[in-house]
This record gives structure tokens, C-alpha cells and sequence, in this order.
DNA sequence: TCAAAAGTGTTCGGACTACACCCATGA
DNA sequence: TCATGGGTGTAGTCCGAACACTTTTGA
């Protein structure tokens, strides 16, 4: 069959809001872009959706690229397509939200593109409507973990109750009560507890805890409230 | 500036996916593709995006062709692009979902593309993955129904208590306690009261009512919960 | 022994549900 | 006058927020 006539063709790209957590704030994964234009200035890891590719499999690729990682948290945020968006020629991008253990995360990987990981409070200005995509990312975040147990994508296998309050605390920025806060997070049976504490961060020490697979997975799209009126903090 | 080297170029689309509500139940816009492939099987109402305009200007644009009507509500829903969706040449496709009052549509507009309304329950076999589109428009309206006050947009400028909780049950296709419906929804004091009854649905006659316009964008990203246990709905 | 973080117990108030009951009206 | 749907009143329950208090241990 032939093609539709007379109908212009886009570039279609895919960008990657990479999101990690150190144990204390968030953090971004940004690359210094190598091409040009505003080579060497900083940018979201992407790439062009290839010829057999859905944008999915292309963010999935580009992710594993850049940190090495396969079988990461990922997921469609918005699809970016103003005409002037990219002043070279007309590029259609779809953003994708990633969310990775840091620690998994191996730096030599990446030498390539110059990557670093940011605060989200401190990360520079970012190329095209880049800053658009993470200002974006970052609202939807905020919103999903309000209700889905998304944020244990950033933990290592094993954490704590209060490892996990700071990740929330960061997110939302602000204070929860950890007394209410571990007895939520407990009762939803999704933790199981370890045999060890974590001895840095306090003198009496927190048990570890790893998360229930098969209940996590069950109850990913079920909804939690670790976060006390999420109305204040999703506006 | 030179154009990126040695990248395909794909085509873009959008589709929409119409929802309208008829009284009773909830209801797809579809229309009759007027061209190849598939003439003329059931498809959602869409177009290619042109050259200097956005994918949010490209659904506004068709909506209106097929509808007549402009300040409709519009949200970007997913990017479909996976490489052999469609069959004459690669297009990727940016989803939207549309919420307007099926009384301000006109019919006579529309002819042209043999549209019709048709309940979400008896919808024919769209092509391409339009089905899977619509799908995902109807889990995305329910989830979001939940929490925020998008269905009014369904609604004509005045309604009573009891069709805007026929709505709500006609989404999440189940039965709600009137007493506790009603108290609900007028205690958020987004609804004005109007001198007349509507007397055609009963013999007492259900109050009219208008949206407080003010507080409805005010608090159109507020927590709301018309939806007892939304758990059960949107899982 | 004391400071500091982890974690348990208890109380209080507000929200939600269930349901009895009253209202208005046309047939 | 009675059937029908609209709407108010109210009691019981549950859940989350607040916070006093205990536990553990390194310095």
C-alpha cells in the first residue's frame, strides 16, 4: 500500500527524566550533550526512535546506555511536540519517567556523556524545553507516590522505615512524623523485616526491611496514603 | 542549521477519544473513516499534525471539525507509536481524550464523517489500536473521576444532584446512596442552587444547579471524593 | 548517665456509611 | 391516597493525627 500523500514528516525523539535518591535528596541524571546544536550544555539523557523501535523499546535502550541498567521503572509522562521546540528541524519528543536505585547505578558506564547527578534543587538551566519535562516529571511524581508505592524503585533491596521517611520527607519537602509514619508503612504488610539494623544513622539502630514482591506487585496500583493531605502538596 | 543526519522521519497524528454523557449513560464519539486504508470501518476522530502547529493545536483543530465546538475540555492521554501500528507507513499517534456536553453538539456538522454516539458498552471494532486507545481513556476517566471534578464538563450548564450522581454511576457502573451523594457534593459548595426544578425525572422535581465557575477552577485540581472505596474502581 | 533516634500505646476528632425518616407531587 | 424519587437527620464506626512515653545503645 502507499503512503499518506502530501503529509510533512517529524523526527520522533524520546527523553528520559532520570530520578535517583542518595539517601538524603533526590537527584537528576543529566548528561553534557555531545552533538550539536548547544553541544556540551546540560540535557536529559535521549535519543531518536529508530526504525523498528516503539518509543518505549528506544527509552528502555537509551536508559540502558547511559546507566547500564535494564529493567528499570519506567513510564510514558507526556509526549512534547511544539513546532520550535528544537530549532534544528522539527522533532516530536516523548518523555519518560525512570526511576533507579542510585546504587545500582555505575558511573563508568556513562563516562561517555559527561553525566552527573544532580539536586533537583540545584541542577542547571537544561536545553529546549528540557526544564519543562522535569518540572513536569517532578509534579507527577509527587502525585502518583501520594497514592502508589512508587517510591520504593528508588531504595536498594534492603532499607529502612526511616531511610524510606527521608525519601517521602525530600519528595514532599517537609516533615512527616515518623511514629505515625512506620506504623502506616507496617501496616500495609508490604515490608519484610530483616534480621539486621542499620547502625549509621542511629545508636540504637533500625531494622532493615525488603519489600514483599509478590504484594508489591499486587498492590502497585492500590492505593497507600504514607502521605498525610496530599491535597498541600499535589496542587 | 543543518537538519540531524540520517534519521527516519515518521508521520504524527492525533486521535481523540470523545466521551459524552446522553442522561443515561456514558457515550463515544465515533466516526466513519472516509479514507485507506480501512474506509469506512469505525475509527476515532483524528488528523495529522501540520507543519507549524502543536499536537495540542492539531486535536483542538479536529474536535472542532467533527464537533463544532471550541473550549472544550482536552487532555493529552498517551503517545501510541509503536512501528506497526499502522500498516501504510509509519505514524505515531498522540492520544487525547475529550469531555464535552453532548447537548452542544451539532449533528448537521458533522455528516460529513458519518459520526455517531455510541455506548461505551456496545462500541463496534475500531481499527488500528483505537481500541486499545479507547481502553486506556476509559481506566484514565475513571481514575481521575475519582479524585477531581472532570465529569461536570459532561454536563449542560444546569443540572440536578440526581443526574450528576447518574453519571458518576454510570462511570463506575454501580449504584451509590443518593442521601449520602448529594450531601457530598453540595457541601464543596461548587454548586449554585437555582430557583427552578427539573420535574421530568420525578414528581417532587430535583433542583436545578450551576457550577460556581470560580470555585470549579479554583479547585479543579482539589481532592474530591464522590467515589466511596475508589480502590475497588480503578484497580 | 545522657542524648538521640526508633518505635509502641493511647486518645481525640472528623469523615464516611448506613439507614430511618420526612417532603413534594402527579397520577 | 399512595407510589416515587428527592432530600435531611442521626448514630455508629473507622481511620488518621497528635503526642506522651518506652526502648536501645554509643559516647
Amino acid at each position: 500500500m502507499n503512503r499518506y500523500p502530501l503529509q510533512r514528516h517529524v523526527l520522533l525523539a524520546v527523553d528520559c527524566i532520570i530520578f535517583g535518591f542518595d539517601g538524603h535528596d533526590i537527584r537528576l541524571l543529566l548528561i553534557k550533550r555531545g552533538f550539536r546544536p548547544e553541544k556540551s550544555k546540560w540535557s536529559l539523557m535521549g535519543g531518536f526512535v529508530q526504525q523498528r523501535e516503539s518509543p518505549e523499546d528506544a527509552a528502555v535502550r537509551v536508559l540502558k546506555q547511559l546507566t547500564g541498567l535494564g529493567g528499570v521503572y519506567l513510564e510514558q509522562l507526556h509526549t512534547f511536540g511544539n513546532p520550535g521546540r528544537d530549532p534544528v528541524e522539527r522533532t516530536v519528543s516523548v518523555a519518560y519517567t525512570a526511576l533507579i536505585d542510585i546504587h545500582r547505578y555505575e558511573k563508568q558506564i556513562s563516562d561517555d556523556y559527561h553525566a552527573e547527578w544532580f539536586l533537583l534543587s540545584k541542577k542547571p538551566k537544561l536545553i529546549f524545553d528540557h526544564d519543562n519535562m522535569v518540572e513536569l516529571a517532578k509534579k507527577q511524581l509527587r502525585y502518583k507516590a501520594a497514592f502508589h508505592p512508587v517510591l520504593f524503585e528508588l531504595l536498594p533491596e534492603k532499607f529502612t522505615v526511616p531511610q524510606l521517611q527521608s525519601l517521602y520527607e525530600s519528595i514532599y519537602d517537609t516533615a512527616f512524623d515518623n511514629r505515625n509514619f512506620s506504623r502506616k508503612v507496617l501496616s500495609t504488610g508490604l515490608l519484610i523485616k530483616q534480621k539486621q539494623k542499620d547502625k549509621v544513622n542511629s545508636k540504637k539502630g533500625a531494622f532493615y526491611y525488603k519489600l514483599d514482591e509478590k504484594k508489591y506487585k499486587a498492590d502497585f496500583k492500590a492505593f497507600l496514603n504514607f502521605v498525610p493531605n496530599p491535597d498541600r502538596f499535589v496542587l
